[in-house]
DNA sequence: CACATTAGTTCATGTCTCGGACTATATGAT
DNA sequence: ATCATATAGTCCGAGACATGAACTAATGTG
């Protein structure tokens, strides 16, 4: 059903069935290509030629023969670890982080400056991204491998490239992939931080669901704000404007109190971090999960009661969206311990007979939105090979 | 970004720009071969050929040369209205209904039964329905059109041709395509009425946005029950278990009454039918509407309170899920004198800055579910017009 | 050592779209 | 009238690509 907007024509089909070839050897590898036709339908004689360029653009290598049970034994093929490599960015209210992935999503460079931005100028702390994308790509190509683009996470809103605004930064109009890419000479993205969070848990937070990997659910990214992330197919899902997700802005009080972002009773008024260190009386997050640990009853009521909250929320995008898991991520799973069995319960209590979505803990804590970052850059690359071999013919000639 | 399964392949190409030209006629005919292949990228001759088949196949149709500014005039290319038909099918609590749709979306018969199937066996009704269907076949084939299949709306949730269960109609696990494809011997979906009626309204509802028909809207019906209907991108979105889009269980009142889906302080419980009817003090939703014209105060505040309660949901889908607009249908349509204010009150007392997407109101009423339903069949012929070459050459030879 | 079995390559074939040449049919200027 | 120009649509050779069958390669089994 979908709207057909471009002429499929024979530069297409290739192009697809690359995408389609490499695609099956990202998912499962190692296979060999008679493996990889069985599996994608292409006939052997395709996927030999497919491969031939996937490798010679090296995308894709050969490795050494594995014994089959009889036959002549198969030459496995795996993703090039040293082929492309992708890098994330991620500026945030009180850190700032760059990742270094290869094509086959293993980071291979990792540091976080820990400092809080708020009130800084915006163009002190764009130079100091760009200074720690430097010293990545640096790492990058002492290590051989070949960066393909670059993508920075934000708590805020995006669009094509520019930050609209984010709410917890106080930054408007940034040209933030301008500024970098002018800064690295790389093309650069910019994406919203819950929605990279989401992407990063989907891709390398190693959850399954009837043991394949998560593609339908919903990622909840309690940083300073509490961000949400919707994944549906294995994609973000954006919404008209880019401005879907938005769960922190969920109603979960219709009488409460008045919220940031000008409505009222919003998640993140409710059961934001704020709102929580007020009420368990402490002044850290660090505080709280220790006064959890010692049974403060304050502190185990605030966190308890957040989780309510959140399971409303929950229920709300349950009813809405019907997703097969929630993960809980940032600073929720840190307080999972504390937290989840509130959360449970009040989803239960909204939501009725429907078969309740699972509700898992984050693997990947604060490094989700940086890893999805770099992820979504190696996996560009993984879903249109033919774009890449394209990128790298026009730089050889010109 | 999308995965990609299946070969592309020279026939795939074909069955792609097949689409791509069909689509083309049926938004913008009548069109002219050359217009088709300048808006599409095709070259000139390939648009032939392809006509020259949509042609043949009966889905195109020739008309009179209409005189350019200057040059050979243009044979102009119009969808055939006579090439296809879809029938389109409505159980639903106080109704059944029966529409057919020829290519261009025109209705070509129309039937509603009104009965209350609430107490009935299902059986019956089921019999009812075929009994409606074959009547409705027969005035397609005295028409001369040749009906491509059939499509069942009901008030519930269905999965792969059978309805899981209807709440408000006690139904559960029926085959009803099964039971109806058998009765007509016709090819039979089955679709939640909710999202039909969300297609319904963007193909025939003629609302707009910038110029372009909706298609990123949710659609509100008010029927005995409260449905939602959420299409992004021009598609329902269905998610993960095709439970997705369920406005009326959304949380509007944490600490509100149980509902009947088990849940607590639904939309459903605190704004559906049965609630408005009893603080208004009147029996049937005609006799609201009397009252609210007569100008009773009652009525009047039980239709505002319900659209407070219908603001806080909207609040929450339009936080998520970003549409661009609102419609709504069904009760909603006609309290809508009444109800938007308070709805619109609502939702911008609980969304604050976000840029409010639009609240329209139905132009279709209770009709948008099965014209949605006719919709979808002919909508699939022309999504995929290389299927029902396949279809016909296969009658032919067999 | 012959034979079965599986992996991968080669090449002729068919089906597409493309692009340019060609035909058809109009308007407007000379 | 006649010619230039402009636009619509067809025809046909060239090129790209997947297919499928035949072929080569490399292993284990009786």
């Amino acid at each position: 059903m979908t709207v057909r907007t471009e002429p499929a024509q024979h530069a297409g089909m290739r192009a697809s069935n690359l995408a389609l070839v490499l695609g099956e050897v990202a998912r499962t590898s190692p296979v060999s290509r008679a493996q990889v036709a069985a599996r994608t339908g292409l006939t052997k004689s395709s996927v030999s030629g497919l491969v031939s360029d996937l490798i010679s653009a090296g995308l894709i290598q050969e490795s050494a023969p594995a014994a089959t049970e009889r036959g002549r034994p198969a030459t496995a093929l795996n993703l090039a670890p040293g082929g492309v490599a992708g890098l994330g960015l991620e500026v945030n209210v009180d850190y700032l982080a760059a990742v270094v992935t290869d094509l086959t999503g293993m980071p291979r460079y990792h540091h976080v400056v820990r400092r809080d931005n708020r009130g800084r100028e915006v163009d002190e702390v764009v130079a100091d991204l760009i200074d720690l994308a430097r010293t990545a790509a640096r790492s990058a190509t002492s290590q051989g491998l070949p960066l393909s683009g670059a993508c920075v996470a934000v708590p805020g809103l995006t669009v094509e490239g520019a930050v609209v605004r984010t709410p917890n930064l106080g930054w408007a109009r940034v040209d933030l992939a301008g500024a970098v890419g002018e800064g690295t000479g790389l093309e650069v993205d910019v994406e919203n931080e819950a929605n990279l969070a989401a992407l990063g848990e989907m891709w390398f937070g190693g959850h399954e669901h009837d043991g394949a990997p998560l593609r339908d659910f919903v990622h909840v990214s309690g940083e300073i704000g509490i961000g949400g992330g919707i994944v549906i197919g294995g994609e973000v899902f954006r919404g008209a404007h880019a401005g879907a997700g938005e769960l922190g802005h969920v109603v979960v009080a219709p009488d409460g109190p008045r919220c940031g972002c000008g409505g009222h009773g919003c998640l993140e008024r409710m059961a934001g971090q704020q709102e929580i260190l007020a009420r368990a009386q402490v002044e850290t997050m660090a505080g709280l999960t220790r006064a959890c640990e010692a049974g403060d009853q304050a502190a185990l009521d605030a966190v308890a009661g957040a989780g309510r909250h959140l399971g409303v929320a929950l229920a709300s995008v349950i009813t809405l969206l019907d997703p097969t898991a929630i993960v809980l991520g940032g600073a929720f799973a840190t307080l999972a311990p504390w937290l989840t069995k509130a959360t449970a319960a009040s989803i239960s209590h909204h939501t009725g007979a429907v078969e309740p979505p699972r509700l898992l803990v984050s693997g990947l804590g604060s490094d989700a939105a940086v890893r999805g970052a770099a992820g979504t850059v190696v996996r560009r690359v993984i879903a249109d090979p033919a774009a890449h071999l394209a990128r790298q013919a026009a730089r050889a000639t010109g």
